[in-house]
DNA sequence: GGTACCCGTTAAGACGCCGTCAAGACTCCG
DNA sequence: CGGAGTCTTGACGGCGTCTTAACGGGTACC
């Protein structure tokens, strides 16, 4: 994942100092707006995955911002307010903002309030996406629990799932008899070396046309198991 | 859209009566918990919309309940709380808390949250939720509470008609025994597979036109359960 | 060329899971 | 208070899966 875009609306240069320091300290690339007006440009440019916006700007008032906001985006918005009365917080809640934090705040809230915004971000994506591994005929729907051969579905037993996906998850790197007993069949079991044997000739059986001659499922000698990723 | 439901889970007796007053009258549909236990067998039974939770309870941390909710739900979850310090807020931010308000609370502000949070769900289940789910001869009617096969009317008994549901929600997808069993029978019951494997028996006799085969309700063997969806 | 190791294959028995039936307990309603 | 419907709990057979063992082939190293 690559590092998280954040748009700050700010008029105020020390709090801009400031939160420059800490959020891009944190790993988040970081596109500053001193007014309303260039806020609203920023954040539709960059497509941000979160806004943090002060209330008290010089052109526009904030509120104004978000509503126009609202209109064509659903990126969450926290507000950041030096006014602390209920009828701010909640006015700015009820425009569109998903929180709102009051000045003076303390950088460690700010970012544990910034990292739910973007899990819920994360979530909202989450379920559209499908999580699938191809790679040849085989389909793997990690989401749905299927496995697709061509245009057949293969049935697995639990153990050949947790197997294949053990190496779906590694794909293209070595996974080692060690690592696939302890995924798969428990850290207790890291001596029986011959399981995973016998299970990758099930596999294989299921999913290679020529078991003799793997295309996906390649032995590593003396170390261990490779899916392969084209 | 029906009333908002609402899991509060608060043991002081003077907070609980004023938020009683404050959401009823806003017309949410108000389940009380006094306890930490009580509390996540309120919120699974319940499934409601948003939770509040204080983080002082007298028997299980709060923390402790929002991270084992987190293990099988998504529900909002807004923290309220006396204990003020920065490290307070990050931890239970992050432990998958999605806001939080310090004690002393004013309604106004703690109502525009909950708006906030329901204002979340709302988007996210906009896109997903049919209300009626539909596969061959199988009509479910979520809004109506209404099973329909073919032109006819299935009568379900409440858990039959809890588990369907349950699948119903994730239509195509893998459910497991332990999801099925905590969603229908509640969080204490995780161990009694059997109780599923009953009540998939009565299902397929009242939908399946072959029960010893079925067409909808099909079988994932050592995992659970999936709905067909087409 | 022998030997030891690693890998793949197959088969058989043990085991656990699934589906089914049925009896008793419980709840709700008349 | 009685009855119908519903839920819980137990028992059992069948079948698929897992475990385990034995064997054969390949390969690298002595």
């Amino acid at each position: 994942m690559p590092d998280p875009v954040v748009v700050l609306v700010e008029d105020e240069p020390q709090i801009r100092r400031f939160l420059r320091a800490t959020l891009t300290g944190q790993g988040y690339r970081l596109f500053e707006a001193g007014t309303g007006a260039d806020g609203l440009v920023e954040i539709s440019s960059r497509q941000p995955d979160v806004v943090i916006i002060d209330l008290g700007l010089p052109d526009i008032d904030g509120l104004e911002v978000i509503r126009r906001m609202r209109e064509w985006s659903d990126v969450p918005i926290i507000v950041l307010s030096a006014r602390g009365m209920e009828r701010d917080k909640v006015a700015a809640l009820d425009a569109g903002a998903d929180d709102y934090v009051g000045k003076p705040f303390s950088a460690g809230e700010l970012l544990a309030r910034i990292r739910v915004a973007l899990r819920h971000t994360a979530r909202a994506s989450h379920e559209t996406d499908d999580a699938t591994f191809k790679v040849g005929e085989l389909q793997v729907d990690l989401l749905r629990r299927r496995v697709v051969l061509g245009a057949a579905e293969v049935r697995l037993t639990p153990i050949e799932y947790k197997l294949l996906t053990t190496l779906v998850r590694h794909a293209g790197k070595v996974v080692t008899h060690q690592q696939l007993l302890r995924d798969v069949w428990g850290p207790t079991h890291t001596e029986q070396a011959h399981y995973v044997r016998v299970y990758m000739a099930h596999l294989r059986h299921k999913l290679e046309g020529d078991p003799a001659r793997p295309r996906y499922l390649l032995t590593e000698p003396g170390v261990g198991y490779r899916l392969a990723v084209e």
